[in-house]
DNA sequence: GCCGCGTTTTGAACAGGTTCAAAATAATCC
DNA sequence: GGATTATTTTGAACCTGTTCAAAACGCGGC
């Protein structure tokens, strides 16, 4: 996760400036926003020239990845506790969409940069990227463990991509969280509260054995679209 | 549409020249890509000093606002014969939805860049924004038309949005095709056939009475949804 | 110590988006 | 027509992301 992805810290020494920059950055971003933080900013608060940020980081966009990856790895830690406890699938799945937004929060102000860089096809930074293969890996397993460690009985068709599906509700939540300026996120929440419902209702209809037909051809049309969309590396 | 949208075009001559950066921005997007394009080539080539682009179009983003009018209107142009003849509900659908992206190809080379900056909440680009309400207005209408003409009973409830809700699906499918690599956008057709089938089948379902409660909370959901987003511009 | 060599650091230079004050041009009024 | 005002046009200057060749540093081997 905060693994340094590239060849190019060799000692220690170099590890800890890779860290200073990034640690400068993030804290910049917070404070002033994506935009107005310039890298010369950060090399110059961080206490290093110019080019030995792009040392290390390709360019300003790669500072974000670290963001995904350390915000990530807080959400893990702060769901574990309800994953091992609660066993209705309906709190584990808000219990889990709550804990993310509140994860995202403190970077409310620069998401909108953030995920205007990774809606591009051609960003590395665009969750669909090889790139971003592990993070988006090791998020869609936190949604396999939602679903696995709840009491529910669902078909074993639907079980396979559920975690896909729930891994993409997920990002259209995030989605609506960037573009939402309510006071403390109160329409997401509210969005939150209303869709999971509506999910775990969908899921126990989808599950009837007279619905099989249509979750056939659904869950054929998610394989497809996953497929494509993994396919897009090229 | 294509009207000017600023209060900055006052005589002919400027409308002339506001006309000439556009086509040749577009030309040169067309042939080199948004980020190639630079500013002062457009200028250049359109017969303008640099700061004269700047005079008619705020940013080089505000140049891609004209792209979606325009290819809007071919759209819409593209659909008349269907909508008008056309009584199946799911060929409309087809038709609109294939139509849609016949028309958007020119442009897939740098429809990336474009969904990239149009995905950042401040960015008048935004198809939620106070400044795309037009055109989302009149694009939502295409879908009303879709509904209203054909063949079909859907619940009074339903019926009201709709709509809104393909008009969303039809975002997806763009933002999908955005990242299909494959010839001639085989994929893209393919999830387009898959998912046209499962929306009018989802429909039918819908419109049973025993789905009132799931009916009812999915488009009070929407419904929430769509006033959050509108309200997003504060 | 010092040489060689890989790693890290530096800062100047470049590119392209954007701004702006001033000049040129067009329209309006007398 | 001439003066005044509004609109359009210009290009130099600025800012910031990015590149790159050269310098500095760290370290094992002698």
């Amino acid at each position: 996760m905060t693994k340094a992805r590239s060849g190019m810290v060799k000692t220690d020494k170099g590890q800890q400036t890779r860290a200073a920059i990034l640690e400068t950055a993030l804290e910049t971003f917070r404070e002033q926003g994506y935009e107005r933080t310039t890298m010369r900013a950060i090399a110059e608060r961080a206490g290093v020239a110019l080019g030995n940020a792009y040392y290390y980081f390709h360019s300003k966009e790669h500072l974000i990845q670290a963001f995904y990856g350390r915000t990530h790895q807080e959400h893990l830690d702060a769901c574990a506790a309800l994953l091992k406890n609660e066993l209705d699938l309906k709190a584990r799945l808000l219990g889990v969409m709550n804990t993310k937004i509140a994860t995202l929060e403190p970077y409310h102000r620069f998401a909108g940069k953030l995920f205007k860089t990774a809606a591009d096809p051609h960003s590395p930074l665009n969750p669909f990227s090889d790139e971003s293969d592990p993070i988006r890996k090791d998020s869609i397993q936190l949604f396999a463990e939602v679903v696995a460690g709840a009491k529910i009985k669902v078909p074993k068709d639907l079980m396979a991509d559920l975690p896909y599906m729930l891994w993409l509700y997920h990002m259209g939540i995030i989605l609506f969280w960037i573009h939402d300026p309510s006071a403390r996120r109160a329409r997401t929440h509210r969005l939150i509260d209303r869709s999971v419902d509506i999910i775990v209702k969908l899921i126990g209809i989808a599950s009837n054995p007279l619905m099989k037909p249509l979750r056939k051809s659904a869950i054929r049309l998610i394989t497809e679209l996953r497929q494509d969309v993994s396919a897009i590396a090229d």
